[in-house]
This record gives structure tokens, C-alpha cells and sequence, in this order.
DNA sequence: TATTGTTATACTCTATAACTATA
DNA sequence: TATAGTTATAGAGTATAACAATA
């Protein structure tokens, strides 16, 4: 998820608190709670369906976008399925160790790390991508296909 | 998130394809991939709303919670707002250990743990319970009001 | 100067499995 | 038998900070 390590060392903010706000507040309505919530259960539907590929809903995004893409810079790679360069720096090594995928330097750029699938990848990526449309069936089964339309462009606009 | 451990070790699924699948198949519009971004998000905007407290947001859910109910079973609580035995049992010993939480031995079923909030704990609960409204607005705010109603109705529906 | 990537470090969450204690 | 909790173990994701290499 998150910030671990931004939350500074600070002095704590006044305790003082308004007491009409509380009544109203209730934690299971709020939105970061049903996220955190939702995407438990959308994790673990993931990790039914794709048994068996030993590969993360993470590490599954970028064999995913390097399969649209082709060779993609690491870098940008994780700027676009949304990884910062330390955690990507990770998820790269393992998808390399794991074969699935094979780094090499940009030609144009040195500064660049070309992340490319190798066959494997390729097969898995694939392979994983056919069943991602079950995953989605899976995840959205309690709604009409109409709500599961209009909760997909919903979250889209707090992404 | 998410079941990295419920990966068992098994032979991988066979790697055949539906080409035809694969060209709808757009991995932004996925319902898995949309939550993990919203949930990226919705935890930076906690970070930075509840700076200084130095509390996650799912330490935050318990105390919240907490707070609700009074002294509550360390196991219910975990079930009440999606922590496992496990889990909790680390959350807690922070939770313990920052001073915000006290356990004690259940006087009538010796097997439970009851927590509560102590004075500090009750304290930066209704501190951060009065700053959770602004989480939850500044998450919202790239939609309308009724927007954000249909949303958090369509998520609770797949909590 | 800016960008890309690397590395060290650290912490939370998550989960499985095996276990003890209690009911 | 079932439930609550503990503990060991493991790994993913997340991030900060400092750094080197390249542009």
C-alpha cells in the first residue's frame, strides 16, 4: 500500500477534537477503509484464479504492459503500471530471476534498462492474460454488469 | 494486500491461449489493477493528512474501531475490520507498545485478549476519527457528491 | 542540472503452519 | 472438537536517502 517509512517523526498534532464530527463518522463507510477492503478480496480472487503462475498481482502488471509494449525502460515501466523505481528495482530482480523476463542496456541511453519478456514471460504473460477477464468476472460477480461498468469508471477518476 | 503465501508451489497451468481474448483484455481497466491504483492513492492522501500521528491506516482502523466498542477480543476486533490472527497479533504489539492500546486477559473465557484504548490511545482515536472526514474528501474530490455515493456503495458490495 | 538506476535500510502487512491453552 | 491466541518463518510491497552513471 503505502507510505511506511513517510510518516515523519513529528510532534503529534493537537488532540483536540470536535465532538459532533465523531457521531457521523463511521469507519466502514469510508473510503480508504473499503478500498483497503476491496482490494484484499480482489488479491485473494487473483490469487485463486492464477494458481499455479507464482506471480504477484505486481509482478503480473508489468509482464502484463511489457506484453502491449515490447522492451520497455525500467524506469518508465514502473512509471506507468504505478511502482516507484526502489520497489520496481525489486520486482525486476525477481521477475528476472524467476526467467520470466531479461534486462539489457538501452543503446540509445545507457542510463536506460531495457526490461524485454523472454519466451517464458511471454507464455506466462499470455497465458495469465487470458485468465485475467475471470479474475474481473470474479471480483465484480456481486454487481449487475451495469453497476460493474459505472464502479470501473468511477475508480478510474481517483486513480 | 495479498495472499503472497497462498502461492502454492504446483506445476503452472498449461500455457495456451485465446488469441481473441487477449486483444480486449486492457489491463487499466481492470477492476484488480483500478483498486490497487485507488488504494496507492487513497493511502498517500492518509500519510499526508495523518502526518505526525505515526499511524498506519490499518492501525488506524483498529483504534477507530476500538473506539466504537470498547474493550473488544483481539481476534473479534481483527475480524471486524479484515485482519487476520497473524496479522493482528503484530498490529497489536505495536499498537501496545506505542502506548495507544492495553491488553488484558478476558475474565470470562481466559483464551481471549481484550484490548482497549488507553487514555493516550482514546486520545489520538478521536484526534484522528476527527481528521478522517478530510481523508475521505481530499480521496473523493476528482467527483461529485453523488459520484462518491454511488462509489462507496458499489465497493461495499464487493467487501 | 536532470534523469535513471542501484543499493542499503527499514517497516508494515500478509499469510501458512504448527503449537498451546482454554472452552 | 472448536476457538483464541502465539510464534516462527517468509516474502511482497512500499518508501527514504544517498549514490553513481549518463544525458
Amino acid at each position: 500500500m503505502s507510505a511506511t517509512k513517510a510518516r515523519a517523526k513529528r510532534q503529534s498534532p493537537p488532540l483536540t477534537v470536535d465532538p459532533a464530527a465523531l457521531k457521523t463518522y463511521v469507519l466502514e463507510d469510508q473510503i480508504g477503509f473499503l478500498i483497503r477492503r476491496a482490494h484484499q478480496r480482489a488479491s485473494s480472487i487473483f490469487d485463486q484464479v492464477m494458481d499455479g503462475f507464482e506471480v504477484t498481482p505486481v509482478q503480473y502488471s508489468v509482464l502484463a504492459k511489457l506484453h502491449d509494449l515490447g522492451p520497455t525502460s525500467q524506469n518508465l515501466l514502473g512509471r506507468l503500471v504505478g511502482i516507484d523505481p526502489a520497489t520496481m528495482f525489486g520486482v525486476a530482480g525477481r521477475l528476472t530471476k524467476r526467467g520470466l523476463v531479461s534486462p539489457s542496456v538501452d543503446p540509445t541511453d545507457a542510463r536506460l534498462v531495457l526490461l524485454s519478456l523472454t519466451d517464458e514471460g511471454r507464455g506466462v504473460a499470455e497465458a495469465m492474460k487470458s485468465r485475467g477477464s475471470e479474475v474481473t468476472a470474479r471480483t465484480l460477480e456481486p454487481m449487475t454488469a451495469e453497476e460493474a461498468r459505472t464502479l470501473v469508471a468511477l475508480l478510474a477518476k481517483i486513480t
